[in-house]
DNA sequence: CTGAAAGCGCTTACAG
DNA sequence: CTGAAAGCGCTTACAG
């Protein structure tokens, strides 16, 4: 029956008179100095232990300047589950260590961007991960200033030579997608692809040309689209696509959300998937497997992006040395259900059954 | 041509030495104490906005023992959308403000939830909002153990008289989601429910036996079923309900989450949704839109939730009143494809066409 | 190896 | 209305 106790919390000047020793000594045990005699050293761990002690991190912010914080920021607005995806890595991170994240994004709101450089001046930020940054965002150009360390996951575009990135292998990616597709037999293959100036695009957009040009497949320039990466837009581009003269008989997507509007376009026109059409997205979020019919698409690896980005920052905080300045994280296929081999055209020719 | 300046940022000290005014004074005119001369808080004000002083929020927290910050806190394993869109709604509600969310969730680990107990007595936490709490909750008991404002969303459990909590209007959720199938002409409304120790779950099914009760129709207890809240459960669920001798015409299901799951079990018997059967989820979910056929379904406001909670734990850290401790946010239906009016049985009457 | 002392930047009770 | 001074709890350079 220990009674619960809510008081106010020790201090070091307490373990240190219960101890014996001075409050420089108890705070060179906490900090793990090494000029501590071992005897000492056991005799305040011991009472440290004992008497349930807790550091006021205000009080040692203030001292040395840094806060034990790191900010969350994401360069648009946090409403796709993709952000969410990777600040759930960088949750992972953080799991086993004392540092938070801090949810900071300001939304090019002018009143709060000024509050975030008052947090980042009074130094209460230590070090950040950048969702969606370019070497002009506000952002980064802030904390570069201020020389605090920060990673970017998935640049939005150009970087400057000496910012850290973590991606995914877009390229490759692509590459991968367009040659599952040229397997199954496709060889009028789309590409329903996200936002054009984001680099992800142009990466991925090369990895297909680049595999369709080694199948000998000429790339057909009316087959690429380009649309947001929101499900609106792939719905409306993939109608273009299904107004064509000749269709598709394939299409990669630019992201498991757009294939929700590709879906949605195909039953529209009465197409089904895969029998008239395949589909291959990119992510591997996790509705994808519950898709009807289950979606085959790349999985990019959103959470474990998050989780390295953060562990290069911490390193960079306790200046510890990162190995790569550009990260890029593999990106497997997942095959399910909504790619098949291409059927023969209509009464072109008649396969044995089996 | 500003030159940016990475200097260390002003202190009070400074501004104070600028004007030829005192640091109390100083103080007082960044707090808003009534006790300055109009002339000297004007100086004061001009040389702090020309200056760009910033202040130092480790300092104030030191001497204060508040820190400017609230946890958000989990119940559950942070791996739901759910939890997203709260956390959407708690960083709106503080747009405007300077407080932080901190992701604080300790997932049960020993050593995190001792490191957050430690934040919470070092001070470091002003308020909290609690997902998917109830009284037995080891975050909720903590925070009242130091008296730190702390408001539940959508309770998991009972909660003590003392406790304050948000959530939706479960029980007219259900009620309006049944009558809804019930003008349809559906009789046999199987009710496919989330986790039933949640409260919100009981209280759906409440209205939806009041509605059903109310249009004199039988409750059958063979026509509801619980899983968890998530896809994989609801789709075996629905799988047990479809090897029913007399099938359901329509399924009132307890999130849309698990209707991607009754959408694939009814795939996989050749049913269509909503030809052969009426499925009505619960959320609006940002893909329940995009779902095919685009799902109908009781709006959660789940963002509302988040910035409700949010603003009620802003004015108890202000030691402001709260009008209400049990708030309810309504639930209103978002009527979209797959609920359909019932078919008369096969061969049992011919409607004219039209 | 140990500790006395200064100081981080603020706020507040108090004297004037 | 104004300001001198104490103190929040820590860390660090330095003397011993």
């Amino acid at each position: 029956m220990t009674q619960p106790s809510a008081k106010s919390p020790m201090t070091m000047a307490q373990i240190a008179a219960a101890t014996g020793v001075s409050v420089a000594t108890v705070s060179k045990v906490i900090n793990q100095r090494s000029d501590v005699a071992p005897a000492t050293r056991e005799r305040v761990e011991k009472a440290l232990a004992e008497q349930g002690y807790i550091l006021n991190r205000a009080a040692r912010s203030l001292r040395q300047g840094h806060s034990g914080q790191i900010d969350f920021l994401v360069g648009q607005e946090l409403n796709s589950y993709y952000a969410f995806e990777i600040l759930r890595g960088v949750e992972e991170a953080l799991l086993t260590t004392d540092v938070r994240v801090v949810l900071a994004s300001t939304h090019a709101h002018r009143e709060r961007e000024q509050q975030w450089r008052q947090r980042l001046s009074a130094g209460a930020i230590d070090g950040a991960v950048l969702v969606l940054a370019d070497k002009r965002s506000f952002y980064l150009q802030e904390l570069h200033r201020r020389s605090i360390p920060s990673v970017v996951v998935d640049p939005f575009g150009e970087l400057g030579p000496q910012d850290l990135s973590v991606s995914a292998t877009n390229w490759a990616g692509g590459k991968l997608a367009t040659e599952y597709l040229l397997s199954l037999g496709h060889r009028r293959i789309a590409a329903l692809m996200g936002e054009p100036a984001h680099p992800c695009t142009q990466d991925r957009l090369a990895g297909y040309r680049h595999a369709l040009q080694m199948a000998d497949v000429p790339v057909d320039p009316s087959l690429t689209r380009f649309a947001d990466f929101h499900v609106e837009q792939a719905h409306q581009e993939m109608a273009q696509l299904l107004a064509l003269p000749e269709l598709p008989t394939a299409v990669f997507v630019g992201n498991d959300e757009q294939c929700m509007g590709v879906y949605r376009a195909l039953a529209e026109r009465g197409l089904t998937v895969p029998h008239d059409m395949s589909v291959l997205g990119f992510d591997d979020m996790p509705y994808a497997q519950w898709m009807t019919p289950a979606l085959t698409t790349i999985h990019q690896p959103l959470l474990e992006m998050g989780r390295v980005a953060t562990k290069m920052v911490l390193r960079l905080i306790a200046d510890e040395p990162v190995e790569t300045v550009r990260v890029e994280l593999a990106t497997p296929l997942v095959a399910r259900l909504s790619c098949a081999p291409r059927r023969r055209r209509k009464g072109f020719r008649i396969l044995p059954a089996g």
